[in-house]
DNA sequence: TTAACAACCGTCCATTCGGTCAGTAACTAG
DNA sequence: CTAGTTACTGACCGAATGGACGGTTGTTAA
């Protein structure tokens, strides 16, 4: 039995909906998707959406709420770990792109929030406390000597996860294929540099 | 005289009303920002904008295409140096990056488009191209055997412009600093990784 | 003084927006 | 069969949206 038979009427419930309603905010944008468009793609009525949701701004809460909570249990088992820096700070970044890949349409609409209302805010605030996480990370790494100090630690880790985050402009699941490769080419790139 | 003294009522011109809407759609999104936002931000009746700009779209239209000009102005000019196809690299990653702090409202604009109107594809459109330019240059230093052979070369090209394309998200100009010392920078990770 | 010019205002409009509410339909456990 | 549970419909609302239009104000060149 996958399915553990539910009681009461079939059709959508949170979840279910959450999925089909991130991936089309991922496609239009948040502010681009109205109730009517999601009503439609889901095959019912708007005002049935909120039988599942009290309102438009919870789903996006909801979203970018796991998309943070997956981040940050990354950066917690990393904070835990022994040794160097620059080997917590690749295994951060593995963690962050297999969390990336898992949940690519939440980590998506989270990566676009702009901070128009409270729920945005608190997200963007959440998103720099991981920054700054990761700016530490670098920063010890370069004063145990890992890290090349030729460049602003801040500078070096803003485009090291601008290159971790830029997945979901490009990445697009495939069955059979694990995450773990994407994570093992980009710490290659970002740590050796793509030259031979 | 900087100012060339204008004919009529002094204002905003399209330029100058451009710049400010940018600058907005950013803040808040394009679909975020309505004309009342804008006619607000401006100091002027939301029908004084359509006495500049015939319509919404027509300025995200403005502003995108300036984006993509400086891009593909850049390209033109790499692919008429001679040399190994790692140095076009440099040097168009290098261009890409001054466009980018040059024109940062621009091609912040640009990167966030989704598609949902003619103009929007269009644009997607003329970046599709501009990222298979990027690939084609990586196979053929890969080729060439300057580029690290164990990464496919679509993804190192993603990789590479993930990496670029993120400025939008952080840097923010200062007077006095250069965009070369950035540039510099970026193509030092890139290239070289962050490793000491 | 006057004509051309460019920026701007106030009012209005059809449509779309997020959201409400009272009732209904479909399913399961006892 | 019935009671409980869950998903859904359809009609509606006030506010906001992008845009149209005719008239007005301030500036420069002749």
């Amino acid at each position: 039995m996958s399915t553990p038979a539910r009681r009461g009427r079939p059709g959508y419930d949170l979840e279910s909906l959450l999925q089909v309603a991130v991936r089309l905010f991922n496609e239009r944008g948040y502010d681009g998707t109205s109730m009517e468009d999601l009503s439609r793609k889901l095959g019912i009525t708007k005002s049935a959406i909120y039988h599942h949701v009290p309102s438009k701004e919870e789903l996006l809460r909801l979203a970018v709420d796991r998309a943070l909570n997956g981040l940050f249990a990354v950066a917690a088992e990393t904070e835990s770990f022994e040794g160097r820096a620059i080997e917590k700070l690749e295994h951060l970044v593995r963690g962050s792109v297999l969390v990336l890949v898992e949940q690519l349409p939440f980590v998506t609409l989270l990566l676009r929030v702009r901070g128009n209302t409270k729920v945005e805010r608190a997200a963007l605030a959440r998103r720099r406390e991981f920054d700054r996480l990761v700016t530490d990370l670098v920063k010890r790494a370069e004063t145990e000597g890992d890290v090349r100090p030729d460049i602003d630690p801040a500078v070096t880790a803003r485009l090291l996860y601008g290159m971790v985050n830029s997945l979901i402009e490009w990445y697009r699941p495939r069955r059979g294929s694990a995450g773990t490769e994407l994570a093992d080419a980009v710490c290659k790139i970002a740590f050796e540099g793509l030259r031979a």
